[in-house]
RNA sequence: GGUCUGGUAGUUCAGUUGGUUAGAAUACAUGCCUGUCACGCAUGGGGUCGCGGGUUCGAGUCCCGUCCAGACCGCCA
């Protein structure tokens, strides 16, 4: 045995005992006549003391030699600390060495391996190996491991069943862009790695496994942001014989008791808000409702008044900022310029004071009397104090930018407080979105999703009003569920396709598998996926998944500390009968 | 595919209007230090200013290109 306990364990009660420690060297202290040794592992940081008269003169010789992240043992007993440190836990003692063995030595880590580390984003990334021997990020992850494990639990002790389902499967043109593995046996074919395993569950509910869920890796090869990763983890869930009501309710209790169980936190009922409403309300299918400033449409009040910018306008819309009347004229010039970005888009923002003292003072004095703004005051519930800000333009891009605007204010007001759960479920999506680009419609959620049973017959007549049985839960403005009722049919769900631009011969070749298997039985069926990372994330108050993953990619797609993706052997693409094509962009 | 920001010592950063030998903190090394815990003190080593080109008497600083990193837009059924 290296160790007889951890460097987190002990306290004034273990005085006397003598132990064996394993650890790392944190730092050391050398004060010429003794040498304190901070000794870490995944528990805790225990000082060691070397002592000039205390310690065997070897020992204490040889503890001199000690770098940063040397492993070493050792043997000696616990004593209580002439000055105590009230600020850890082991602050009341310190272990006597007598015995010191070098378990292996350390190069001098490019970073400090401590809570407040002085390394940037990119070397630990290089060596993550060495980060991950920092508390904060090993508190990340065991976090990590604990809603994993609360997650299991709980659907287990609802009746799920965790399947796994295969890595290697088809390629599909349909959503993100595919992953893809050459087949050496099969040269010239390819496997795809799942985007999800939707398909496979909805077979597993027609093969009548009925709960299932899968905390599982799915893979899009699309750009990366700080909530998304090539590979990423689903909680991945699928249930027969259930309604969108049976499937609201299962999962607002799985995210209650995680919010409950980890945080300790009530959250209550969850709110509920069509897609139509969120779009109105917050400009967003996401919204956070930690905060107000909800968007208030001003068309009727703020039109026909000769101001030409609002006159010719599809859609003028305004925010009431709470307690933003004060801005000077350089913080509103800055917000002007912030929303002027080609990021955000807006060719404008027209904003109005309403002052502490009742009066106005607006950007648009010259087109709107005291009257007209007083007014657009009361319609948007601006309080004296608050700064009113309008956008206007084609509806959809306008509300996009106002909906930036607002969460930059939140995030700038401090209304974002990471330690206040807001959920929300979103319902009533549509089932197609047109897109301009290919002329054609898309699913929205994806091609299994079932339309709204009433209002099926509109297929035919006017696709674009369709609304699905889709639903996506919000956690503080994240999206971090998303699911839906699935078609169980394979009439309906041919007639999907061809709305989709399948022909028949293609979506045979591509989902047959699929619409063969709904000939024999299929039960009504539905499910959601969580992402994981992001869950976890935002459930610890942050947004930046990557530090929730042990090995996480950059920007870019790559992994900086085994440098992939790289070029492989001209052998092994022979073997595969690939052929790369230098150079090949056109 | 695009926009913005950044790249200077092992690390985190400063570097003015283009002007002498490019600095600080920290880390590292050596020595000192009778209770440290962000220990302290002294001394020392450490630089392809991302890379390539240009302007200039002179470039870390200005211009062009390029690579890398981060944030965002597009994209993510």
């Amino acid at each position: 045995m290296l160790r007889t306990t951890n460097c987190g364990a002990l306290r004034l009660s273990e005085v006397g005992q003598k132990v064996t420690l394993s650890g790392w060297v944190q730092k050391t202290r050398n004060k010429g006549f003794m040498l304190w040794v901070d000794l870490r592992d995944r528990y805790g940081i225990t000082q060691i003391i070397f002592d000039e008269e205390r310690s065997p003169r070897r020992v204490f010789k040889e503890a001199q030699q000690l770098g940063r992240e040397y492993v070493i043992q050792i043997e000696g007993e616990v004593i209580e600390r002439e000055s105590k440190n009230p600020n850890m836990k082991t602050g009341g003692i310190e272990i006597l060495a007598n015995r010191l063995t070098l378990l292996n030595p350390s190069s001098t880590p490019p970073f400090t391996i401590e809570d407040d580390t002085d390394g940037g984003e990119e070397l630990r990334m290089q060596y993550r190996y060495l980060d991950l021997r920092r508390t904060p990020v090993q508190d990340s992850l065991i976090f990590r491991h604990r809603v994993a494990l609360a997650v299991r639990n709980y659907l287990s002790g609802e009746g799920f069943i965790e399947i796994e389902t295969p890595y290697l499967i088809k390629s599909t043109p349909e959503g993100a862009r595919d992953f893809v593995v050459p087949s050496r046996m099969h040269k010239g074919e390819f496997y795809a790695l799942p985007q999800s395993p939707q398909t496979f569950k909805q077979l597993l509910m027609v093969g009548g496994m009925d709960k299932y869920f899968q905390i599982v890796k799915c893979f899009r090869d699309e750009d990366l942001r700080s909530d998304r990763q090539p590979e990423f983890t689903q909680i991945d869930c699928e249930l027969a014989f259930v309604e969108q009501e049976d499937i609201l309710n299962q999962f607002e209790g799985l995210t209650q008791h995680l919010i409950q169980s980890l945080l300790g936190e009530d959250v209550g009922v969850f709110p509920r808000m069509t897609y139509d409403e969120a779009i109105r309300r917050y400009g967003n299918d996401k919204p956070d409702i930690r905060f107000g400033m909800e968007f208030t449409e001003l068309n009727s009040m703020a039109q026909g008044k000769g101001f030409g910018v609002f006159d010719s306008q599809e859609l003028v819309v305004g925010i009431a900022v709470p307690e933003a009347a004060e801005y000077t004229r350089k913080q509103i010039d800055a917000l002007i310029d912030w929303v002027k970005r080609p990021q955000i888009g807006a060719l404008g923002l027209v904003w109005v004071k309403c002052n502490a003292d009742g009066s106005f003072k607006s950007s648009v004095d010259k087109f709107f009397s005291t009257e007209d703004l007083k007014a657009w005051a009361s319609e948007t519930s601006a309080q004296a104090g608050d700064l009113i800000l309008v956008m206007a333009g084609e509806a959809q891009s306008t509300r996009r930018q106002l909906s930036a605007l607002r969460m930059e204010l939140a995030e700038r007001l401090g209304l974002r407080d990471p330690k206040v759960f807001a959920p929300l479920w979103i319902t009533d999506f549509p089932l197609l979105e047109w897109d301009e680009e290919s002329q054609r419609f898309h699913a929205m959620h994806h091609p299994f999703t079932a339309p709204k049973p009433e209002e099926a017959d509109l297929l035919a007549t006017d696709p674009k009003k369709v609304k699905a049985n889709a639903y996506d839960l919000v956690l503080n403005g994240n999206e971090i569920g998303g699911g839906s009722i699935r078609i169980h049919n394979a009439e309906l769900q041919q007639k999907m396709f061809d709305l989709l631009g399948f022909s028949p011969e293609e979506a045979q070749a591509q989902f047959g598998f699929l619409m063969d298997a709904f000939q024999y039985g299929a039960p009504p069926h539905g499910g959601i996926a969580f992402g994981l990372d992001r869950l976890v994330a935002i459930l610890a108050g942050k947004e930046t998944i990557r530090d929730y993953i042990a090995f996480p990619k950059n920007n870019s797609g790559r992994d900086l500390m085994i440098d992939a993706p790289t070029a492989i052997d001209p052998l092994q693409l022979d073997e595969l009968g690939l052929n790369i094509q230098p150079n090949s962009s056109e």
